[in-house]
DNA sequence: TGTACATCAGTGAACGCGCGTTCACTGATGTAC
DNA sequence: TGTACATCAGTGAACGCGCGTTCACTGATGTAC
């Protein structure tokens, strides 16, 4: 029975976690306190250093916890829907994002949100916050096929033109660079509007914030694939 | 010369407010510290209470004035371009605004980042909060005159119609339910682009993000002022 | 113009609190022969 | 199958640090007569 010592291990880390995150939404992500979680494991607090070796450590094993379920989420939100049909792919995803951030803010902040301070993203978090961005590129790249254009043509600056070649050969996407520009500029309103929202910045202006998502998602879907033609 | 005690007090509250500034953007709008700011004007820590009775006030003062210097920012912005040429105010405002986060990113995350934790907003952020909004209002205001559509017609949902009424009768803005809310999604991209920028959100994916920010801006105020006819 | 009093800025010590991390240790669980 | 040894989880005390805030105080600056 090799496996007895590990098994409890692994339940531990996972409850750590677990712990952590319901501490986090209590107090935000920046309060990440690893003497209150080993108080409320019943454990002295040196006892976690078995588990994680700082508390950086434990702060990217939550940002990477995060960039998985969000990018799951988006990445099963997408898959429900006729891969044709760009604009409710777009919509699905936009929302399952939102769902997504309402149901876990203080998770969604400790991705957006302004930085721990002090801390450093190691290099363990370049893939998993990409996945969720390369649901959207997917898209994009559908639409391409369909020849979609933006509602309003963007002019793209060189250097930017570089970048997105780059991407398009990380990631195999067939968008041109006017597709490109609008999506991108589609991906930082949508998480603008969801970390403005959770933010509070719209609380005594608008009362049904989840309304006036819907409003954006569907306006931002009509700005980016204006003309498409499903085949 | 009853002013001396007051002009030295005056003197004094500004050098500490400017340390603070010069310390948050050195450790996060999070880090306000009362005890390095009277280090650093070589006073004990508790001298700092002759000047603001706690850290939640020095905190409220700094936003104050950031939420003022962003606004004056932007109506200087908007005062420098032709009345009739909403597109070239928009572009004005978001464009002063950029500038502004980009010198002061600090000030900017304490007005728009993730809010500082245990520090609830008094009553007096209300007014300086409003001031850059009111700018993209009187846009909107003048647009709504010249007959301006936003390229992609959103619907407008009936909770927040009645948001949007209650905005204009504060405001006396004349801009209609469309118009409103296009604007009010070009407001909330606008600045989640300046916010994810300042966060570092694009590094390693986009290198020229001043080259990247004008388009956008471009795109939005295509996509709010879309049909216009200047008189 | 001079004096008595009130106001106020700044001091220094203390309170109570909590954090991340290290380290030598004990005792239980696993492993190899 | 049993025993000797190695591994590992968790302990408890300590280090070094820093924070916001209170309070009784001193001494200088202003005010009123």
């Amino acid at each position: 029975m090799t496996g007895v010592r590990a098994r409890v291990r692994a339940e531990l880390t996972a409850e750590i976690k677990a712990i952590a995150r319901r501490q986090m939404a209590e107090d935000g992500p920046a309060n990440l306190n690893l003497r209150a979680i080993a108080r409320e494991l019943g454990m002295v607090s040196s006892a976690i250093y078995r588990y994680f070796a700082s508390r950086d450590d434990l702060l990217t094993a939550l940002i990477v916890d995060a960039y998985n379920a969000l990018g799951e989420a988006g990445e099963a939100a997408d898959a429900a829907v006729d891969p044709h049909e760009v604009r409710a792919r777009f919509l699905a995803v936009a929302h399952a994002a939102y769902r997504w951030a309402c149901e876990k803010p203080s998770q969604y902040l400790l991705l957006f949100g302004t930085p721990v301070p002090g801390y450093a993203a190691p290099q363990d978090t370049i893939v998993p916050a990409t996945r969720f961005t390369l649901v959207l590129l997917r898209i994009l790249d559908e639409a391409a096929r369909q020849g979609a254009v933006p509602a309003v043509r963007p002019t793209v600056p060189d250097g930017v033109r570089d970048d997105f070649r780059a991407m398009r050969e990380l990631t195999g996407s067939g968008a041109d660079d006017e597709l490109m520009l609008a999506g991108m500029q589609s991906w930082t309103a949508l998480f603008g509007a969801i970390g403005f929202i959770l933010n509070g910045q719209f609380r005594n202006v608008i009362g049904d914030v989840d309304a006036m998502f819907v409003e954006f998602a569907r306006l931002l879907a009509g700005q980016v694939f204006h003309e498409v033609d499903p085949a």
